[in-house]
DNA sequence: CCCCCGAAGTTTTACGTATAACTTCAGCCT
DNA sequence: AGGCTGAAGTTATACGTAAAACTTCGGGGG
C-alpha cells in the first residue's frame, strides 16, 4: 500500500540459466526436459540443474505453450460452485490435475445467474480438454462446437459427444431409496425433483417411477422445484396443502430440496419422520447440519472429480479411458421411519 | 468414445486473418486491439474484422501472454471451495475478472488436506497477482516471497505486506451480536471459536470480549472446533457437561459450528432458544435450513470476491486501490431469544 | 589409414502476437 | 517546384521455450 511497487526484477530465463551454467540454451532445455539421456553428460546436468536451482529459475509457461500447442490446462463446466457437491467435484480434479502439473480452471456454467457469455471467448485458446458436468442441451452444443477433448460427467450414456464420460449409479441409488422406503411400508410418495432439465435428475424420476412399479398400489406425485431450501418448502408445502390423502413419504433429487421438505412437513404441524419421511440425495455437510439427519444417498462427488480428470489426461495421452459407473450407496439416518399407522 | 479424434483443424492465426483480408498481419493486430484510430482507415477495419469473424479467429492466448508480460489471470487463494463463504468469494471475483477478461484461477491453501505443494511451483511463472483470504501466518510466507501483486482479503490491517486490502467489518458483526444478546438479557456466554488461527477468528473474539466488558458481570468462556458440524457439536457438548452454571447463549464463529451447537443443546434435552440461544456468522445457506433459522451476521461474500478482483486490476494498472471496510449486519431469526426465568 | 559412429554439445528455427520503426503516397502550403 | 505532413499501411523484431538439424571430436573397426 504505502511501499512502492518493486522495480520488479526480470524472472529468469532458461538463457540466463545457460549462461550461469556455461553452457548453451538449448542443453538448459533438454535437461530440464529431462530428456537428457545420451545426449548430455551427467556432470553437466547436475551442473545446469544446480544453476536453475540457485536462479530460482522457473519456465515461463506462456512460452512453453506457445511452443508446444498445449496449455496444461482444463477448463471445468459446472452449474454454481455455491453447491457443495460441485465444490467437491472440482477440488477431486483439482488434486489428479496438480499431480501432473495441470490447472484446472473453472466456468460456473449459463444457468440464467451468471454473464451470459461465450464459455470460450477468452478461455478456449488456452485449453487442452474440457470436463462438463451434466447440463442443459442447449449450453451442451457450445461445447461440442470446441473442437475439444471432452469428459462429461453423470451424463446420458445414449449421447455420442464426449470422448469419455464418468457416470454415477444414479439409477441404483434412487432404488435402494425406493427399496428403503417401500421395506418401511410407504405407498404414497412425492418426489420433490430438480426443476433442472439435465439427465442426471430424468435418471432420479425415472428410477423411482420404475422401482415402484414392482409394488403394485403405489403412487407417485412428481412435483419440481429450484435447488434452493426455500423453493424446496415452497414446493412442499403446495402439495401438502393440496386436497387428497397426504404422502407418508417425500423422495427429493437432492439433501437441499430435501431440507426445505422437512421445514414445510413441519411447518403443517406435522413431525418428520413419525408422520412424513423424508429422503435427499448427495449426502452433503447440510444432510447432517438438519434435525433429524437426512436419510440421504452418498455420493462421491471428489472421485466424480478424479475419475474425469484422469479420463481427459487419458484421452488427451491417446490411451482409452476406463468407463465405469462409480456406485453409490443409501445412507440411512433419522429422517425416515415406517408410515404412521392409519 | 468411438469416433475418431478429429485430425484437428489447425486454429486460425492472425497470420491467416491478414491473408484473407488481404492485410498484413500487423494490421490484423491494430484494429483486433482495438488501436487503429488514425493508423488504419475505418473501411480496412471493418474488412479485417469481418474476416476473422468468418473464420472464428481467436487470439492465440499464449502467444499473448509470452509477447505482454501479463497473463490476465490472478490467483485466488482460499481454505477450501467446499466451505460455501469461499465459494461465494470466488464467484464474486471470477465475475469481475471476466468483465476485464481476466481469468481467475484457484489455489485452496495448504490446510492439511490438499498435497502439501508449492502454491506457485506451476502456477506463479503464469499469473499476474494474487488474492488471498485469510490464512495462516506461514502460509503468508510463501505468498510474500512471490514478487506478485497481492491483494489480502480479511486480514489484519497492521500487515504492509499486501498492495492492497478488502476487509469485513467484522468487530462491528461481533458488536451486533453481543448487543443483541445483551439487550435480551444474556450474561452467561460460551463463544464456540474456529480453531483456525487466523486474523479474521482472531477480531471476532476480541471483539465479543471487548463488547462483554461494557455490562458487568458477563462472562465469556471460549472453546474452539474445527470448522465442521460435527467438531462443533462435540465441543459445545463439552461445554454444556462441564459443572458450573451453563451458559445462556452460544456465539458462533460460523454457522457450520452454530448448526453442531444446536445439535448440542437438544442432545442435553434443552431447547434452542428457549433454554439456550445460539448465533452464527456468514449467514451461508445452511442458516436457513436448519431449525430453527439461525440468528446470524450477513457477510457480502460476492462483495468480497468483487472488491478484491477490483482492487487487484487497480493495483495492476498503476491506480490507487480504494480501502473500505465491508459493512455486515446482523439478521435476527429463530435461534435467539430471551434467556430463560431463572 | 580412412571412415564412420556415437557422445556431447551448439546453432537455428518456429510457435503467434504486439508494437516500434519504417515506407509510401497524396495533399497542401509557401 | 519543393518539401513537409499525416494517413494508411508494411516490415521487422522480440518475447522464452523445445526440438530438429547441425557440428565437433575421439576412438574403433575394416
Amino acid at each position: 500500500m504505502s511501499s512502492a511497487q518493486q522495480p520488479a526484477p526480470p524472472r529468469p530465463t532458461s538463457r540466463d540459466v545457460a549462461r550461469a551454467a556455461g553452457v548453451s540454451q538449448a542443453t538448459v532445455s533438454l535437461v530440464l526436459g529431462g530428456k537428457w539421456r545420451g545426449r548430455v553428460s551427467a556432470a553437466t546436468a547436475e551442473r545446469v540443474r544446480g544453476s536453475a536451482r540457485e536462479l530460482g529459475y522457473r519456465p515461463n509457461l506462456a512460452a512453453r505453450s506457445l511452443r508446444l500447442g498445449r496449455t496444461r490446462t482444463a477448463l471445468l463446466v459446472v452449474p454454481a460452485l455455491t453447491n457443495e457437491f460441485f465444490a467437491r467435484v472440482y477440488t477431486g480434479a483439482a488434486a489428479v490435475a496438480a499431480e501432473h502439473d495441470f490447472g484446472v480452471v473453472l466456468y460456473p456454467s449459463p444457468d440464467g445467474t451468471g454473464p451470459a457469455r461465450d464459455p470460450f471467448a477468452s478461455a478456449r485458446a488456452a485449453l487442452d480438454g474440457v470436463i462438463a458436468s451434466s447440463m442443459a442441451a442447449d449450453a451442451l452444443g457450445a461445447l461440442r462446437s470446441a473442437d475439444l477433448p471432452l469428459v462429461m460427467l453423470d451424463s446420458d450414456p445414449q449421447d455420442p459427444g464426449p470422448a469419455a464420460r464418468v457416470n454415477l449409479e444414479i439409477t441404483d441409488g434412487m432404488r435402494q431409496v425406493a427399496e428403503h422406503l417401500l421395506g418401511l411400508g410407504h405407498r404414497r410418495f412425492v418426489h420433490l425433483a430438480s426443476a433442472v432439465d439435465t439427465w442426471t435428475f430424468a435418471v432420479r424420476a425415472r428410477a423411482l417411477a420404475e422401482a415402484v412399479r414392482s409394488v403394485p398400489g403405489t403412487t407417485v406425485h412428481r412435483v419440481a422445484a429450484p435447488l434452493d431450501v426455500r423453493a424446496g418448502r415452497e414446493a412442499a408445502e403446495a402439495v401438502l396443502a393440496s386436497p387428497g390423502p397426504p404422502p407418508t413419504a417425500i423422495v427429493c433429487d437432492d439433501d437441499i430440496l430435501a431440507a426445505g421438505a422437512c421445514k414445510a412437513v413441519r411447518r403443517r404441524g406435522l413431525r418428520v419422520p413419525g408422520d412424513i419421511s423424508v429422503t435427499g440425495f448427495d449426502d452433503l455437510a447440510l444432510a447432517t447440519a438438519v434435525e433429524p439427519e437426512l436419510t440421504t444417498v452418498r455420493l462421491p462427488a471428489e472421485q466424480v472429480g478424479e475419475r474425469g480428470m484422469t479420463a481427459l489426461l487419458a484421452v488427451l495421452d491417446g490411451r482409452p479411458a476406463e468407463q465405469a459407473g462409480l456406485p453409490v450407496h443409501l445412507v440411512v439416518r433419522g429422517s425416515t421411519a415406517p408410515p404412521p399407522a392409519s
